[in-house]
DNA sequence: TCCATTGTGGACCATTTAGTCCAGAATGTG
DNA sequence: CACATTCTGGACTAAATGGTCCACAATGGA
């Protein structure tokens, strides 16, 4: 993260954030261990020196990348929550947009990181842990606001996020979309929106 | 797979199966791309050669592991449920066993295997998929056999499964032991088993 | 127009990777 | 005992890995 405080120079000739974009498009479709850094290096359209300048290193380019997917995800979330008055409403659009299915199979970036490097790298647990925690949270919050009392809301959070989860797996392995459908509609019958 | 139809020859001196148990042991806590041979060799305390002569090539180990996890994990289950007369009794005790914890944090070697691999490997995409319909095939014949009709039970199925997975990952980010039990409980309760 | 400063391309490096190969050891059979 | 057959250790290889380095290009300020 070079930051140019400085008072000349050539300035640089890439969008660091556009870079990052592609980085995460790359691990989000093959993984951590699997990406090169020929791949990121093309994918970014970077030297070598340059991408190792902007990120230090690929651990740390991955860092960043999930950081910004997870905070992004929670943004998203959160807006489309706040696009409905009624929490209800709220409830159903999250839930589905959780479950919901992506164009290709490559499932959630943050389960794909998880799933491959949390039981190794402990920092990257921790975030891991953070957007699950965030996310039930939001969840949460939502479920109590139309009602729901405190200690069944944090538990019906837990689970809606478990089966966003699962339904990330699902999808990887290609599974038929009416069987995802089926899920998303069970998911909203917990929360008697069926 | 060498297998000896032969009439001489040195006798192995390791048995294929347990150093297979070994192999999987490793893949499930590293992961695959993770996972050197040298991991392997040193694992199954087999030398190089010895390895490629009875697993061919690592990626064909996988496989192999796969198959052997997924096929005890359906089998473990099976058997579970037969253990109980009544069928209520029987899907309780496989939901819970199904969302219950591993000593360690090592998550469910499938969902580990579809997460990393099934994008850039059809073939274990096809083991993966294969797996989850089996597993939801066996918990919808649970369901059904108490009485539930087919296409709710076929949803509550893959609900379930869904829960299951979702649950492998949270434990693989070491989410709080107290919030898998509500999610435990949350599936009972979708079966009207709280 | 210099010059200090920063960015860039590409050669380079040590290490690690999956996989091969062969000489020799161990064994059952005739 | 001798032999055919199989197993085994470890040296070896070619390719790929993440990361470093440096000469040079480009730029803005004085």
């Amino acid at each position: 993260m070079t930051k140019s405080v400085s008072r000349a120079g050539r300035p640089r000739s890439f969008d660091q954030q556009v870079a990052l974009g592609d980085a995460l498009d790359v691990f989000w479709r093959k993984g951590y261990e699997a990406t090169s850094l020929d791949d990121l290096t093309e994918a970014t359209q970077l030297s070598r020196s340059s991408f190792y300048a902007a990120f230090g290193s690929k651990r740390e380019l991955l860092l960043h990348a999930y950081r910004r997917y997870a905070d992004a995800f929670h943004a998203d979330m959160k807006a489309l929550a706040e696009e409905h008055d009624d929490a209800n409403a709220a409830l159903r659009a999250v839930v589905k947009a959780m479950v919901d299915a992506r164009p290709d199979n490559r499932g959630c970036f943050c389960v794909n990181a998880i799933v491959e490097l949390a039981p190794c790298d402990p920092e990257l647990a921790e975030l891991g842990r953070a957007h699950i925690q965030r996310m039930c949270a939001l969840l949460e919050e939502l479920i109590t606001r139309r009602g729901t009392r405190r200690p069944l809301a944090r538990s019906l959070a837990a689970t809606l996020m478990t089966l966003t989860m699962g339904s990330a797996v699902f999808r990887k392995a290609s599974v038929a979309e009416d069987t995802l459908k089926s899920v998303q509609k069970q998911a909203l019958g917990l929360l008697d929106l069926g």
